[in-house]
DNA sequence: AAGCTGACCTCGC
DNA sequence: GGCGAGGCCAGCT
C-alpha cells in the first residue's frame, strides 16, 4: 500500500534531521506546506513510531518533550537526545537556539 | 455520516 | 514565559 503524499514528506524530513539536532512540528508542517495544522504531523510521528526513523529529535515550539509519554519509556527520548549531544534548560526544554534545525 | 480526539501552532492578555 | 481560546488535517468510534 503507497504511502500518501504527506506521510511521504513528514517521514523524509524526520530521516533528514542531523544527530544534535532537533525540529519542531510547525517546521515540518510548514515544510509539507500545512503549517495550519502541526497536529497532522504528530499524527504521522504516531503512525512512524516502530520505524527506524528518528522520532525522538521532533519537539514543540517551545522545546518541551511533549510527545516522550508516547515512547515505550518517558525517559528513553531525553536519554537519546542528551546522548546526541543535546542540551536541555531548566525546565527539560531543549535550547532551541542552539540545536534547532529546519529541513532544506 | 457526525462527532471526538490528538506527540500542535498562532493570537491576545 | 504562561494561560486561554480558535483553528487546522486525518483517523477512529
Amino acid at each position: 500500500m503507497p504511502d500518501t503524499d504527506f506521510f511521504s514528506r513528514v517521514k523524509d524530513v524526520v530521516a533528514r534531521i542531523p544527530a544534535g539536532k532537533v525540529t519542531t512540528y510547525g517546521a515540518i508542517a510548514e515544510f509539507c506546506g500545512i503549517r495550519s495544522s502541526a497536529r497532522t504531523v504528530g499524527w504521522v510521528l504516531n503512525s512512524l513510531k516502530g520505524s527506524n526513523l528518528p522520532c525522538h529529535r521532533v519537539v514543540n515550539r517551545t522545546g518541551a518533550l511533549t510527545g516522550k509519554f508516547h515512547f515505550d519509556d518517558p525517559f528513553l527520548m531525553e536519554s537519546l537526545l542528551r546522548s546526541e549531544g543535546i542540551e536541555f534548560g531548566q525546565d527539560e526544554r531543549v535550547i532551541l537556539e542552539r540545536h534547532f534545525w529546519k529541513p532544506e
